[in-house]
DNA sequence: ACCTTATTGATAATTATTATCTATAAACAT
DNA sequence: ATGTTTATAGATAATAATTATCAATAAGGT
């Protein structure tokens, strides 16, 4: 595991802070959320994310999963990944990077490859004159444990 | 215009052999979409289509849209190209391949990457153990008249 | 011209996400 | 502690693309 809980712990904290200082309010449900999210191996979507706060927030909304997926998504906290069915959430690398989706499992898995995805993004600034703000880069297929 | 107006009107007619062969139905609406897809230079979604159509065959419905890409993505003649709010479809290149899509004027454009592309989808398969089927691969910033 | 059956078109159903609005509670001051 | 302000939560309705359903129609073969 590329990231430890210790820092995890502390990308926690640290993101309490910059919330409280740029005056939201820690409320309960939020701060579960995010330290959900932040925490996770996985790439929950919103309804996963949702049961799981409902276990020790049962008044939790799904509307407050989704404010609060916005919230975190705005300040740069948190990456969407848009598919088919829905959107899963990166809490841990808040920026563009590829994924792996397994066709039979369903997992999703962090592609590092962040040489390859230079290369690949300076190809399509200077073939095509485009200049890339952001992108999403999706590759479907059989994980190890599947095939 | 990497493919000219002969190539798309053979593509049309194989097309049309195609179904044929496979004792699928040559109704004119289904023509007709298959005509436009293939000769349009850009990545139409489902209710522009329908939108086109609807010029010619007042009658057409959305749902006759969606089974028709239906059809042609069960050939693998039509590329979907799911995007957060719809589907484009790409009636040239039915195969995975990157798209760049400008965040001001929402064209989608081609990208022809097959080298960096071919590097990238067998870097994932080396690093990862992953066996990739097919991938999407966009790119979203301005496009050279926008910026 | 007729028959069989795939296909069309109208419409309802589905489902993720967003919008709306009132009650609540977080943060701050007293 | 208590009160005040106002952001946020939660309930619910609205939105919108896609899919499902099914009777009427018409394509392709005889």
């Amino acid at each position: 595991m590329r990231i430890n809980k210790v820092d995890r712990q502390a990308r926690f904290e640290q993101l309490l802070v910059k919330l409280r200082e740029r005056d939201y309010r820690l409320t309960p449900q939020r701060v579960e959320l995010i330290r959900l999210i932040v925490t996770s191996d996985s790439h929950p979507s919103a309804s996963q994310l949702y049961d799981q706060i409902k276990t020790q927030f049962p008044t939790m909304s799904l509307a407050t999963v989704y404010k609060t997926l916005d919230l975190l998504k705005e300040l740069n906290e948190v990456l969407e990944i848009d598919l088919r069915d829905d959107s899963h959430y990166d809490g841990n690398k808040p920026y563009p990077h590829p994924h792996l989706i397994c066709t039979k499992c369903q997992k999703i898995m962090d592609g590092e490859l962040d040489t390859a995805v230079r290369n690949i993004v300076q190809a399509v600034e200077q073939n095509f004159g485009f200049r890339i703000a952001k992108h999403q880069l999706d590759f479907y297929g059989l994980c190890p444990d599947c095939q």
